[in-house]
DNA sequence: TTTCAACCTACCAATAAGGTATGTAAAAGA
DNA sequence: TCTTTTACATACCTTATTGGTAGGTTGAAA
């Protein structure tokens, strides 16, 4: 499994903001119910979009998050990357670390390289909007 | 990540096999001393590929496994779903089990689907003589 | 009968997944 | 100013997966 529920999760949160509409800060209590997932672990999730600029949120009564784009604006690629950290099949992709000592000469990762730009490109040609839309 | 060292190093060793040709059965000590990987860890991952014909083994001395078919008769997809088990992005696609009760309504699962099709098209597409001839 | 190699089983350490619990800080309303 | 509501922070927890290792058994050939 390559994409877990982490950020599975943020794109559902960030739909359900989306569906709700832009004009006032919607709390996450409200999210968590309609979405059926726990208030906790969604607050876990959220600063990370909160400090990327995803969303904005904001403290206290009548607080809760809003979208700081139009949802078309967003990619998926963009949100997996952020949340989940990478979207490597492989780990020999996931960070020059990790890069094998036999690359050079190894068989296999032309395929996995291509592979990761195909998954790339995939989720960034896929925005909020069309989910929204269920234009795939 | 969504492929692991199992089927990797499953895909390495069919590799290495189909390299050093298929006249005699090939010892896995020689195998891992080339690709570099842990003897132990490799015979733990051949009994599923002999299970299902992909290769055979065979004991004692001069023993070791062959290929049962040519390079090009294999596909990555078949391995990598013996070996792993599934190409699933996401747990939800899984198996029956793990399908989500918000499946019928769910704005995300199309995405996922699409793009599980999409990682088995791409593997399927590719054979272990592709991977030799260096042909991505 | 020795030697080699597949194969089987049990174990193990590290990491990730998927949370929960318990708070603190900020903002609005009464 | 106090209470409520909410974001945000930190620490912890359980379970499963990953990536092996250890030790032995079985089978076949020399």
């Amino acid at each position: 499994m390559m994409i877990s529920t982490r950020g599975r999760y943020a794109l559902r949160v960030l739909l359900d903001l989306a569906e709700q509409g832009n004009d006032t800060y919607i709390p996450m209590k409200s999210v968590a119910e309609r979405q059926g997932l726990s208030l906790k672990y969604i607050e876990r999730i959220m600063p990370a979009l909160s400090k990327n600029k995803l969303v904005e949120g904001i403290h206290g009564k009548g607080g809760g998050y809003k979208l700081s784009r139009e949802p078309k604006a967003y990619t998926v690629g963009e949100i997996l990357r952020l949340t989940e950290g990478n979207l490597a099949p492989v780990s020999c992709l996931e960070c020059d670390e990790k890069l094998c000592s036999r690359a050079d000469k190894c068989k296999t990762l032309p395929m996995w390289t291509n592979f990761h730009k195909m998954a790339n490109d995939y989720f960034d040609k896929i925005t909020l909007e069309d989910l929204l839309k269920n234009n795939i």
